[in-house]
DNA sequence: TGAATTTTCCAAAGCGCTTTGGATTTTGTC
DNA sequence: GACAAAATCCAAAGCGCTTTGGAAAATTCA
């Protein structure tokens, strides 16, 4: 039998006959043949392959846990469509080289931006290399249209803040993300609106920002609640973060939903599940695995169909309600 | 010039004058140009490419943190020698069909292997597939030699239960990982042969085994301090689990150091970095990055020289004292 | 200077597939 | 049964590199 047609039978190509293609897929089963896949790619021009970047600062040297979620939804779905991954973590500076560098080998065929900061450059940087590609988030100061998936965060923080005014609170920390970096500016936007609306003066010392590790949230929550003016109610970017500032609590001995009520965002991390039936902590919810497959996805359609018109996907976050918010004490 | 040329100018070898290379080089340079991958894949017939695969539980669907970090090591080493690192989450039973059309499609160079159990029948496999591969972890009924990156697990659990049984703990908890995966079991026995050589007779219902969640971390801390005769100090397999610990304590208004002491394990996550002069927790702390980093080294070693002896490299766990360990409370 | 080396370059083959264009076989129609 | 049309197959080219074997140019030595 020619390569022709067992490359056909095997590609499903309607050449072949339904016999022929039966006889061809058995045969390969039985000798566990696949198609190599360098010569495919070189023959078909494609790579078969979605790169994510994933930028660690030289000096922190953090992977953000939530990756490995992302990852795994977007995962499943490379898979599905037979796209390999490519995982590789960058420094900071170099994430542009990295790109032209992946291009100019065309090792591979999209690329997944990840943490856009509100003034992102890599946005444009790809557009220009005619990559194809897809952010998690967004980047507000950014005109040009682009495909992105991201959760709600102005809206969540804003009704989260709401909440916590709601039950009485007045003076309510915010204990963010890294300054600049997208998510954290329109979650602050929320914040602030919800104050605003409400007639609450923002004071700059309620807003941390910092990587969000659990260290952090704990040494931020401290700070908060070290202050002549300590607030009643804290609002976290992040899970791990909340669990510092259940430690901080711990530390000045206040109690998490009375002393101190706390919401935090919760990418329902698979580590961090907090699936009891009253759940642990008030939160901002939104799956980041989720993200992750609907972000492949966008790709995989755009590199399907380069025509195609960039587009939006907005996650809405969920407001749950745990039992880490209740109204402040009485004093 | 011809591509021969240019080719060998680009790939240093010495045939092409040094005036050449640099010419070449710097033409290559101004056009942004690289070789491209398919095709000298092709023509080399290397892959340049290693892969990850992680196996998730189809139940759970938990993808566990340490990955991330553990890839951070190990992606820079690949980076600096060319290699492109393949990462694929795979449902658990599937793992074999999965590093099998890896092999028959040539994919990888080669992989690592994670979370090995104590019976592991993927060493094997891969050994019958002829790919190379390291451990993270080692399998203790396996006999055949293979490469491996692990910490001294028995060992360090050994002398955390020492730890304790010194400052007068007489009831001890382990609050593990899943039963059946190697280090868990390594870390039980560490664990037992502490109690025996104190004369403590152990206690079945003092070991708890799970995946190692916040919420499981909670949930089997709960179960064992709600017990008839709870124990006066735990110890735990992750720091994750560690944080679900600690909530528990929270509960039971147990102050942790004080009321129970507790050692954890370490991997010393980017994200949970203990880095306080006096660290929170008394724990056996080893960098799991640096075992990524260190597995990835042994990996291409092993890709170079295949007719390499397997080789074994056993990191020693740090017992690192922090303030989550004190004497048992009086009664 | 001319021969013997050494250095530098090049043409062509080959990596294992896909795809094109044409040849061959089968099916359908009268 | 003969011919057209459709279905099925195949040989060969090509993907963009690396590598081989040999030719040309530059250098060294007598």
């Amino acid at each position: 039998m020619s390569q022709t047609t067992v490359s056909r039978a095997l590609n499903g190509f309607p050449e072949v006959s339904e016999k022929t293609r039966q006889v061809v897929l058995e045969a390969a089963a039985k000798h566990n043949y696949k198609p190599n896949t360098r010569a495919r790619r070189l023959a078909t021009g494609k790579s078969m392959t979605i790169g994510h970047l994933v930028s660690v600062s030289k000096e922190y040297e953090l992977v953000n846990p939530i990756f490995a979620d992302f990852i795994a939804g977007a995962s499943a779905r490379y898979a599905q469509s037979g796209y390999d991954l490519l995982l590789s973590l960058v420094p900071d500076e170099d994430e542009f080289t990295s790109y032209k560098e992946l291009t100019a080998r065309s090792a591979v065929d999209g690329v997944v931006v990840h943490a856009p900061r509100v003034d992102e450059q890599r946005i444009a940087q790809l557009s220009s290399l005619n990559l194809p590609f897809v952010v998690h988030g967004r980047s507000s100061n950014t005109l040009e249209k682009y495909n992105w998936v991201d959760v709600n965060n102005e809206r969540s923080f804003f009704r989260a803040t709401q909440l916590l005014i709601e039950l009485g609170h007045t003076s309510i920390g915010l204990i963010n993300g890294v300054a600049g970096v997208d998510f954290a500016v329109r979650r602050t936007r929320g914040y602030l609106r919800a104050l605003k609306e409400h007639n609450i003066e923002p004071a700059d010392v309620y807003v941390t920002h910092s990587e969000m590790t659990e260290p952090n949230g704990y040494k931020n929550a401290l700070a908060l609640l070290d202050l002549p003016n300590p607030p009643t109610a804290l609002i976290a970017s992040s899970i791990i973060m909340a669990n510092g500032i259940r430690r901080a609590l711990n530390d000045r001995d206040l109690k998490l939903g009375q002393d101190v009520s706390v919401i935090t965002h919760d990418d329902d991390l698979s580590y961090f599940r907090d699936a009891a039936a009253v759940p642990v902590y008030t939160a901002t919810r939104s799956s980041v695995r989720e993200a992750g497959r609907l972000s492949a996805d966008l790709l995989l359609k755009t590199i399907a169909d380069p025509g195609r018109d960039p587009e939006g996907i907005m996650l809405d976050a969920e407001l749950i309600l745990g039992s880490s918010t209740k109204p402040p004490p009485r004093r």
